[in-house]
DNA sequence: AAGAAACACGCAATCGATTGCATTATTTTT
DNA sequence: AAAAATAATGCAATCGATTGCGTGTTTCTT
């Protein structure tokens, strides 16, 4: 099994058949202007010959790559990697490949991976910012060159900009109202870091929550982490616990750092949600598994996903220029880590 | 900014230099032959421009994508996305990009994407089976046309192909051996379909330990899931302890359905691991979050996907044709769940 | 200083598909 | 049946980078 076939081309085809590449090609892609009889000489022999478009060299040709590039932090963490199984479908069922890159959350990577995949040719890009990313200049490579970018979930400050996001205002606000609501008084806000408007947003929304049902609005007990690691979530849910007076609920801007915050908690024999009650944000798996229960503010990761992919070739394919950003439902999941009333 | 600017090439940075593309070419990827000046000028100018090169072309002439496919079944599960994770660095770092697909453990997915990025001209796949994949002809399309397969984590029982896993025997049969020395003596098994080679390994290994501490095999304690899903774990679960006698330990093939065992368990007032041992497979992050935490076998799946890397591009530029198969080291994660005896 | 060796660069074909513009064959119209 | 319209196909350039081979120039050797 030595023999390096060479590749079938439409040369081959035409040769066999006696007609020129030109005719070969069209009628492969069914192009009107091509005889019954041919194409179906064509198609036939294509299969039989096992035939394969060569992409890249349609693509050279066409100037289009029909491939996606998509650029986040981290592939494996829950959110994300939900966030791109949802556009690896939508992608693939309209004939796209995805190209993916990690920032690992370094704006330096994120530059140099930018760049990458403007060599590769993609013709678009869904991408989900760096943390520290609040400089958008890099972007511009994309822009002036009229490639389109969709950014989702950590969507820049700006209104110029084609955005996927939720409403993280209105969900944060619902989540730490839900906390008032269960009575707490004291409640502590973990955050990410307000560069970014998801967290921002976040922040905000815990505040005027606070502030609209009349409870003091304390920056000590408002704490932001680098990358809401696990880690990150242990060391301020420890910080924010030794302060008196005592709190008595935690709003956290992912379920990871909620989840170790509870963990902490507990290990210092804190009752959840009798002393602390505690709610997270995206509904990762882990809500459920934790004890007990975390109640979260549920994100469509997959339907984000999708919904990029959707504008995306929108964008691509019907020219709709049109800036626009989309706002995707979020609602809470009671659980109980949350839950101090009866329901 | 309406003007859709044409991308700079090499033949424009000839002319403006009065030097020929092929000067600029090999310049450009700092060929000898050129000289000093020249290629300063060169690399130079091509700066100032914004020069881009264009992979397609590139790829087109060296017949080279610098593309490595990868075919998983789901993108958002714990392992695979770590094993993505480690696959996408370790390929970005040697100048290689990476296209992924889900096959969803669809035999007919895996069998369309298998085309699909057969299409695409990716210089290698990493593939990891379809749960029902035991027909393996699928794959020749491209070990036909000499474009290198490296099957990670889920691999077939062949021996002519490229690898990179884990000993799931060894794991399965220590991971069993040590519920027998924690007590257990009626131990069930919740596995995947033997069709997989993991889970035929880890059931026989399973078998295997029994026997050597003369445990009796009971094939109504030895279930087999489809996905190994939450709900299936429950299910399982459920079947197994409804039998008397009374099982009083879990080997599990993976944590998603040991969680769910233990949660159904916990549900009827089962105490683990008093009254029932239970170990995972993978040491997902959970394993640390449910309580009592999961004892598993830790599975390194971003050193996984880097080994593949590595294999794959030493395949490729090495043309080092070998077959073989790397085996990864795996060891046990000795947590509560499991946890009977004082340490 | 003359021949050899090393250096620097250009020419032109090539990778495989696409497409505007002919050209020829067939059918329709009047 | 001649003219017009339509259908079917071919020609050749093009996308942008790569590369074997050839040529002119400089540097080295003795």
């Amino acid at each position: 099994m030595e023999d390096r076939k060479k590749d079938i081309t439409i040369y081959d085809i035409a040769t066999r058949l006696n007609v020129s590449a030109s005719t070969v090609s069209r009628a492969l892609r069914d192009h009107k202007s091509i005889g019954k009889k041919t194409k179906k000489a064509v198609q036939e022999l294509a299969d039989e010959l096992g035939y394969r478009p060569n992409k890249l060299a349609s693509s050279l040709r066409t100037n289009h790559s029909k491939t996606i590039g998509v650029l986040v932090s981290w592939i494996n963490r829950p959110f994300i990697s939900s966030l791109i199984a949802g556009i690896e479908n939508a992608a693939r069922k309209k004939g796209y490949q995805v190209i993916i890159c990690q920032s690992h959350d370094s704006v330096v990577l994120e530059k140099e991976y930018l760049r990458a995949l403007y060599n590769s040719r993609v013709c678009a890009l869904i991408t989900s910012l760096a943390m520290q990313t609040e400089d958008y200049s890099h972007f511009d490579l994309f822009t002036k060159n009229n490639i389109p970018i969709v950014y989702v979930d950590r969507t820049p400050k700006i209104d110029t900009v084609n955005k996927v996001k939720i409403n993280n205002y209105q969900a944060s606000f619902e989540a730490t109202e839900h906390l008032i609501r269960q009575g707490c008084t004291r409640i502590a806000h973990l955050g990410g870091d307000p560069i970014q408007s998801i967290y921002e947003d976040r922040l905000n929304g815990y505040i005027a929550a606070l502030r609209v049902h009349h409870l003091p609005v304390d920056e000590s007990i408002i704490r932001q982490a680098e990358h809401l690691s696990a880690e990150e979530g242990t060391r301020l849910a420890q910080e924010v616990l030794a302060l008196s007076p005592r709190i008595d609920g935690i709003v956290c801007a992912n379920d990871t750092a909620a989840v170790s915050a509870i963990q902490y908690a507990e290990s210092q024999g804190i009752r959840i949600p009798e002393d602390l009650a505690v709610i997270g944000f995206n509904n990762d798996p882990v809500c459920e598994i934790i004890e007990p229960a975390l109640s979260s503010v549920h994100h469509p990761a997959e339907q984000m996903g999708e919904a990029a992919v959707s504008r995306t070739l929108n964008i691509i394919e019907e020219e709709d220029s049109e800036i626009n950003a989309i706002i995707l439902d979020t609602h809470l999941i009671i659980r109980a880590s949350s839950q101090r009333l009866p329901k």
